[in-house]
DNA sequence: CTGCGAAATTGCAGAGATCGCAGAACTAGG
DNA sequence: CCTAGTTCTGCGATCTCTGCAATTTCGCAG
């Protein structure tokens, strides 16, 4: 399955970094906005037709990584034993995540900034996330073999992709205090009481 | 303070209404997609320059009530005695909104239905509920006298916004079995253990 | 009822993102 | 080297959203 090979993948996968690369260097210097389409494929030089079909959107190359955290989480789950209560999966899986995320530290504070600082790609942020939780949602729909009316499954990775958002923000936005997985840890701890099966 | 007088003011907000009238059905009409700034203009009679001194963004007449939303649980929440825990005090906040929403079922399952089918709308949804998060968060550390560096106020938030927003989305997506304001109330009761107060 | 300053409306021009299409260029195999 | 399948390009077109400057309308005082 894993084609690793195959000079058309491995080019697609160089160029669509080499994109990436090039537009948050641009991005940094003379911000997000005011770079355009026509700049970034110029300085990686492609036609600006082309950039579109290695990102649907400007946003999105700040946002590149987003679907491999989704598969982390999800992979992380799997690896949790089937009885274990579903909360206490996600806190383990999130919490690989947030050591991802400490590892790369300045990376994200980059994109964040970029963020902070551009509507579109916070709308982005979110609306990716959103994506995240529905498929969390049905993920634990079918781990905890919930009837389909049953709001449980969605209430809780509702919960966890906040939980998981705020931690970051609060890690990203003061003073350096806590680290980031003890911060998601303790969040974590806290909703668990309530929500442990009955 | 309330200028419910003013021809001025008065006008604005009819014409504000009439547009944004004018639009939904549009919509309804030919979706959101297909339905462009001029013939919103034209059929509101304004120029098309004009609608974006009304609205910023074209998502955002579909969701023209968010604001007041925002309003009502943040006024709710001053209602609240100080001493009561901030989880129970949210929990009272949005049960008054989650109210709200179920006197107006159809109308939201209308916009529902345009933000399901528009990512734009739904992301510029998610952005503004973000905007509900942060000032909910600096209400939170206002009321519970936080330091600087507290999680818990954004924890709250963020998490307080997240079961609602789940909340209505499986009350409007699945065959209506129970109440919106039930299900809310259930959701931040059974969060509610773990946030309690040391 | 008349004139003034403030606020809102309007038109115009334009930048940019994004999409559909069709032809050109390139890759994987045989 | 040749063929079938992809990907890349270039071009045109559409639309949203903005800045600017001219005009119109409103609220109010004289």
């Amino acid at each position: 399955m894993p084609k690793t090979t195959g000079l058309r993948e491995r080019k697609k996968r160089e160029r669509r970094r080499r994109i990436e690369d090039v537009a948050m260097e641009l991005f940094a210097l003379q911000g997000f906005d005011a770079t355009t389409i026509d700049q970034i494929a110029a300085a990686a030089d492609i036609a600006p037709r082309t950039f579109f079909s290695y990102f649907d959107t400007k946003d999105d190359v700040v946002l590149a990584d987003y679907a491999n955290r989704l598969g982390r989480i999800l992979h992380e789950l799997d690896q949790r034993p089937t009885d274990e209560p579903a909360w206490s999966a996600l806190q383990r899986s999130f919490a690989a995540v947030a050591s991802d995320y400490a590892a790369e530290a300045d990376r994200l504070a980059q994109r964040f900034a970029i963020m902070a600082a551009t509507p579109s790609v916070q709308a982005r942020s979110l609306q990716l996330q959103a994506g995240w939780e529905h498929t969390l949602t049905a993920h634990l729909a079918t781990r905890l073999a919930a009837a389909s009316g049953d709001p449980v499954p969605r209430l809780l990775a509702a919960t966890s992709v906040a939980v998981m958002r705020a931690s970051l923000h609060h890690w990203l936005t003061t003073p350096r205090s806590v680290e980031l997985p003890t911060l998601v840890q303790d969040a974590f701890d806290r909703l668990g009481v309530g929500l442990a099966p009955r």
